[in-house]
RNA sequence: GUGGCCGUAGCUCAACGGCAGAGCGCCUGACUGUGGAUCAGGAGGUUGCGGGUUCGAAACCCGUCGGCCACCCCA
């Protein structure tokens, strides 16, 4: 515990060869299902000038929850807590010339200056998805789908994560037509967010707390817990619509409380927890009409969501359905008997990568059980073994170490054979 | 940023004022050309760190760092 007197930063990870290696399974995931919709990858700088996120995020959030850090030549720049803004920036620099729509995808890490919780640290590496250009609800549905399809590779089925949608559009309506005032409607959104934090009596305190009516908040959880309210929404009937026809409809439902803490969203916002609200939001997103326009372009439209690599490891941890994986990524490990034979494996496995595989030769003469048990540990499937029996006829022992069959072979079918076994 | 709970071997934990331990993992041997199973042995600790109380502190007190929980916030 002590080997180390300096350890990570607060809220920071080493990321060993296993956790690696599930990290290097996450991005692959989503590369995959981002290129299946025709997402292109793109990346933003992880450092950026502070302003750019005071234009969208309440300063609260920037000054309090940003690694922030004076350059030396006087600027104030911050550790990217999100990519939005850098993406907005990245688009209307290039707006003319950027064919629509502009679909992107980025997997990177991310800084953010709170105090770290279970499924929350202080680096982490997060997914951002996002189509621009276009604002029809069939875009919308578009990137809710990429996130169902998403949680069905991973294995996770809809009984175990939901997507949750609203559209502020629809939520602004209905707060008017209770006759709460646009000047509470912040308050209101806030409210609303907490509603599942907080038992019933403590929530109308809160809300009543906040400005609202008795009979305000009466009309408020009645259209919370109307389930069908989407109805009244062109925008979330085309929604629903498009799901369906990208069948992902088992993943979607409408939640009339999903609001979503981001003051720029505009019209349709989503979220995925997992079924048992065991955990923080696995991601979130909505859609940002006025962003490109607010950092400084013409105005694009846009909508996307971003996921963070620890809720949804702990979502998959729940389901059993993290992947069982190997850290060690060789194909075959040379085995040695001899000084002599050690020298022959090298030119042995450099013959074998020559032809595609990978291979990685035992460093020192140990005895065969020893390397035997190296190959086993690391889950290598075959090892090559070269002995004096074998240097003498000019042949190698292949072992497949699953099923534990070898075999002796000339040299020169020793890549045809483990092919075949492979 | 506020309040609370917790830090003992790589991991999970025990000892709770009086010799720092177990299981798992790791290494070695039984088995000098063959892994997994079994058995035997071994390595690994300034008890997170610093101070205080005490004859004596892993334990009690204070501080600090880290983890977790609630708040805050969730980009």
């Amino acid at each position: 515990m002590s080997m180390s007197k300096i350890l990570p930063v607060k809220g920071a990870r080493d990321f060993y060869p296993e956790e690696m290696a599930m990290r290097g399974w996450l991005y692959r995931n989503i590369r995959v299902v981002s290129e299946s919709f025709g997402y292109q990858e793109f990346e933003g700088p992880f450092l950026e000038r502070l302003e750019l996120y005071a234009a969208k995020s309440g300063d609260e959030l920037v000054k309090q929850q940003s690694f922030v850090f004076e350059d030396r030549g006087g600027e104030m720049i911050a550790l990217r807590p999100e990519l939005t803004p850098s993406l907005a920036r990245m688009v209307a620099t290039r707006s003319q010339a950027l064919p629509r729509p502009i679909r992107w995808w980025s997997f990177g890490p991310f800084w953010r200056y709170e105090r770290p919780q279970k499924g929350r640290s202080r680096e982490f590496f997060q997914w951002n998805i996002d189509i621009l250009g276009v604002d029809t609800p069939q875009a919308d549905a578009e990137l809710a789908a990429v996130a169902a399809v998403f949680f069905r590779n991973l294995g996770l089925p809809s009984s175990a994560v939901r997507i949750l949608v609203n559209s502020r559009t629809l939520a602004e309506i209905q707060l008017e037509t209770i006759g709460i005032p646009s000047d509470l409607r912040q308050q209101t959104f806030r409210a609303i967010d907490r509603l599942d934090k907080m038992d019933q009596r403590k929530w109308e305190a809160y809300a009543s707390e906040v400005g609202l009516s008795d009979d305000q908040i009466l009309a408020l959880q009645d259209v919370l817990t109307d389930t069908e309210a989407w109805k009244q929404s062109k925008q979330l009937v085309s929604f629903f619509e498009a799901v369906e026809k990208l069948g992902v409809s088992d993943y979607i439902e409408y939640d009339p409380s999903i609001i979503r803490g981001l003051d720029y969203y505009t019209g349709i916002v989503f979220e995925a927890r997992d079924a048992d609200r065991r955990h923080r939001a696995i991601l979130g997103g909505g859609r940002y009409d006025d962003l490109v326009s607010i950092v400084g372009g013409d105005p694009v439209p846009g909508v996307g969501f971003a996921m963070g690599d620890v809720v949804i490891g702990l979502v998959l941890e729940d389901a059993g359905v993290s992947p069982e994986l190997r850290p060690n990524p060789a194909q075959i490990l040379l085995v040695a008997f001899d000084e002599a034979s050690l020298l022959q494996t090298l030119s042995i496995s450099s013959e074998l990568r020559a032809s595609g595989l990978r291979a990685e030769w035992y460093p020192q003469a140990d005895r065969i059980k020893t390397q035997l048990k190296y190959a086993d540990r690391q889950g290598i499937p075959i090892v090559l073994i070269l002995g004096p029996d074998e240097l003498a006829n000019g042949q190698v022992t292949i072992k497949d170490m699953r099923s534990g069959d070898q075999i002796s072979l000339d040299r020169s079918d020793m890549i045809e054979h483990i092919g075949e076994i492979l």
